[in-house]
DNA sequence: TCTGAAACTGTAATCATTATAGATTCAGAT
DNA sequence: ATCTGAATCTATAATGATTACAGTTTCAGA
């Protein structure tokens, strides 16, 4: 029980054994972030990662199968998992859209409020093409997670081709978005865009619902 | 002059080197799309299609500096042009979104009026992720252009986060639709999104404009 | 005919990624 | 406390895409 402690905080409990991979895997992560931000993503070979986290080649790709880019996203199944969650816990009189748009707000690219180190780590993702492209691909991992959510609350099929288009621009948003110079208030037009469509001529803008 | 035809039909009109030049690229095209028909696309290496056209490795990719999926796509750079053109050009009365949806689905995945060597071409890249995904990124690489003919027509600044939303997701029809049992109602159904924004409930939905 | 650029060649690198086969370490059962 | 199988890790050697290089051939234009 002593050594829970020594290994980190939020384990999943178990033996040793899983403390040991967690531990590796975050020396990858670690050490994966240094290096491109010392030399930048392609100025850094995995061997080097690997030497710099102490294992094999072998071991590295064990622990990342989506290869390079994925070393320093430890979450990636996790974001469809936020959102979908949001459509479905909303507060009751909130729509979809504004729950979505809320929710994104908060995550990623969009709001500053963030520790030093995940800081880095965002701005290294957002001016690195190859690793824009695999977040981009995290998030439309979950675009059928995200589409059943969308589907079931607003009384949909799952399949319906408008919940998969809505999910998709959705998670399209954060690529679409983030580089711009104030990404929160791209976000919020082009929420705008999806909640009322494209108006021909810019004066029928409406002012924003809710 | 009499060389003209022996090596097609409409060249640059220059000399014999361009005719070669085009000759070699067509070989390296061909050969790629007879190869990965037959083995698929992973099944198939560089050095097969560069021996299979004939040519040396370096020169394949002196050919194609993109890399092993742009071998079977000659046409980059049009498309955003069409699409850009279709915009421009849209006789008197039709909105920007009509014009695009009407030119969008006379392309690409959403048509089968296309001769047989085309259509295979499609199945191939439809049904190949790679190749899905590089399609995507020639759409995609057309963004800036489509949002300045949007721009212009529309009375908005080419940088207004709306016109780079829009742009953005009509070009991600192909690889959203693309894939759907009937391709044709699934764009219809996104650009009806796109036209009149997502309805809360689906009652709401009214009949396309237009 | 001469000359420089363009296109091509073979060869040898670099790098990511995968396969293999053996060693070590741990968890759970005896 | 010991045994056993699975998980983890290792070194090593492929494979395959891509790039660098240095030299050759071929063409266009002076």
């Amino acid at each position: 029980m002593r050594f829970r402690l020594r290994y980190g905080v939020d384990m999943p409990t178990t033996g040793r054994r899983e403390r040991k991979k967690a531990q590796t895997r975050r020396a990858l992560s670690e050490a994966a972030l240094r290096l491109f931000c010392e030399h930048g993503y392609d100025g850094v070979t995995v061997a080097q990662i690997a030497d710099e986290a102490d294992v094999s080649i072998a071991t590295l790709f064990a622990h990342v199968p989506d290869g390079k880019e994925a070393l320093i996203f430890d979450d990636g199944a996790e974001r469809p998992v936020w959102l979908a969650a949001a459509v479905r816990d909303r507060p009751p009189g909130q729509s979809v859209l504004q729950s979505l748009r809320r929710c994104m707000a908060a995550r990623g690219p969009f709001t500053n409020d963030l520790p030093p180190e995940l800081r880095r780590k965002r701005d290294l993702i957002v001016s690195t093409p190859a690793l824009r492209e695999y977040s981009r691909k995290l998030w439309i991992a979950g675009e059928g997670t995200l589409a059943e959510a969308i589907a079931t609350e607003s009384g949909r099929a799952p399949s319906d081709m408008t919940v998969r288009a809505l999910a998709r621009y959705v998670l399209e948003i954060p690529g679409l978005a983030g580089t711009e110079p104030d990404p929160l208030a791209a976000l919020n037009a082009v929420f705008d865009l999806l909640e009322s469509g494209w108006p021909e001529s810019p004066e029928e803008v409406t002012d924003r619902p809710g």
